[in-house]
DNA sequence: GTTCTTGGATTACGGCTGTAAGTGTGGGCT
DNA sequence: AGCCCACACTTACAGCCGTAATCCAAGAAC
């Protein structure tokens, strides 16, 4: 029984993480976020695409007054679950280990992160 | 000096995974190739799809006689640094290690997988 | 109260995608 | 020689995307 997960574009990504950062916010707070991050947002962009991710059923909005306060109704960690599997499929036809394996051996990896990866992976073996 | 990887859609990953697999091959030998793996596969969208990648600079043809026959002109390995690369930011803003911290904990892993992925990471930390 | 501002709603528009159907031509079969 | 078929080439079309501009109504400012 797992609710549809709408497929997020890239710009909408960007949208919902500055929702998920702090809700419910306004259509203005969010456009703020975004410029912040990066000043060639335009705030009429901004509004286009809050509105498609509520036809999407990504996002919901509560009126209050004249204002919409705008709150996620999917999750970061279900949006970042269900592009992961697209990608994995799309990218490594569904092949979890290869795909691991390409990113660990990228040489953007420092050699703490390493260390971390091994531990991850050693509490992972004993969880069961 | 890095040519541009063009961006590949969704099913073209599918045409591309088919052209990479043996090559060159005729229009006709991959959308066999597709249409095998997945029945639902028409021959003229296959078509229409290798037109796109050509388009884009991702396939090309030499003719002989009056048959195509397709070769890629970028590397599996080039698509899917570049597509890992474009993931890794929309999805996780650019983060590695956050991301391979979410590919370990999901269920699908095998313990025999994880045994192979820490001698990956054990072999790079050797490796420099 | 009249104008200015602000925010939501509607409209725009060209490019990319998925999914094919139509068209014309050179060979192969008969 | 004539017909059919396989190909490549051209066209189609709706839906999604990025990126806004325009329109309209209700409050804010004067």
């Amino acid at each position: 029984m797992k609710k549809p997960i709408p497929r997020i574009s890239d710009t909408e990504w960007e949208v919902m993480r500055a929702v998920w950062s702090r809700h419910p916010a306004t259509a203005g707070e969010i456009a703020d976020r975004l410029a912040q991050a990066d000043p060639s947002w335009h705030p009429k962009t901004a509004r286009t695409l809050l509105g498609r991710l509520v036809e999407k059923g990504a996002l919901a909005y509560d009126v209050d007054g004249r204002i919409f306060l705008y709150r996620p109704l999917v999750t970061e960690q279900e949006c970042i679950a269900s592009a992961s599997d697209s990608f994995l499929d799309r990218v490594f036809g569904g092949a979890l280990k290869p795909m691991l394996a390409h990113f660990v051996e990228r040489e953007s990896l420092s050699p703490e992160e390493v260390r971390e990866l091994e531990q991850i992976l050693a509490r992972r073996k004993n969880r069961r």
